[in-house]
DNA sequence: TTATAAAAAGACTAGAAGGTCTTTTAGTAT
DNA sequence: ATACTAAAAGACCTTCTAGTCTTTTTATAA
């Protein structure tokens, strides 16, 4: 369904927010290793998260990842956006170019339902959301 | 949502069921130039569906491809575990290696819900119940 | 004020997906 | 029989995703 970027970027920030409401702010290592995601390419992952704006981060002894307080929830939907565009929420299921009501394919009617749920689900939940749970 | 294999092999199966109904045979210029994708993949790909038994074809003058009428309807969801696997109808949205209703991530309970309904969808519709519309 | 710790940056590699092209094989029509 | 036509086969190429690794920068703790 979703990128393995994506994947991990989900992962790894949920169990960042889980760290940070216990009070802690882990590092690259600790990150991979609990998500079991591949250690380099995890922080390449959170950098590029870091760069975006959705996370923050301190360098040196006793630095690591964690959310900027001050900022919203951040949703699933902006997360996926940000790392794989908006092709699974607009996108036909038949691969036409444009999915439009008025030139629909074979499969719009019932495959809009589907996509539609996706995004309410990706809309709904949050980091912080996914991290109470 | 699909990848670019299966869109080819759904738009072209349908575009030579349209026609096979009209009592003709297309090959593969045609298709490919009807459903707009790559001639030489098309191609390919057909050739593949041919392999796999999805479909028949015949060489030489007047040859192209069609459906053999003695076989049930195909549905998405057999071309779709043909040309891409499982993982999008039993996989986990987190990424995590096994889904389980035992071990669910914290997205499982909301996501299984669209995967069911993407396994009603594909197994309820066919190439010709397609081809019909 | 130095040693150490950790993220940032970015070059590099591997593998898969997507796509192209040429040659071979097998039909069909004349 | 022969010429033609169209699929089959398979080598090859390109692009993107995924993943690795080294070097640099920046912060902290002692
Ligand atoms: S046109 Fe295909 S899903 Fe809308
Ligand atoms: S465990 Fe993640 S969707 Fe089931």
């Amino acid at each position: 369904m979703f990128s393995k970027e994506t994947e991990y970027a989900l992962r790894g920030l949920v169990y960042i927010q889980t760290q940070n409401i216990l009070g802690n702010r882990p590092g690259t290592d600790e990150i991979a290793r609990e998500i079991e995601a591949p250690r380099f390419y995890t922080a390449k992952i959170l950098q590029r998260l870091v760069r975006m704006g959705f996370l923050m981060s301190l360098k040196g002894k006793g630095g690591g990842f964690f959310f900027d307080k001050k900022k919203p929830e951040l949703t699933i939907k902006e997360l996926i956006l940000a790392t794989e565009g908006d092709k699974i929420l607009t996108g036909c299921g038949f691969g036409l170019n444009n999915c439009t009501p008025d030139r629909p394919c074979k499969l719009h009617e019932q495959y809009i339902l589907i996509r539609e749920d996706i995004d309410k689900l990706v809309s709904s939940e949050t980091i912080q959301s996914l991290a109470k749970k």
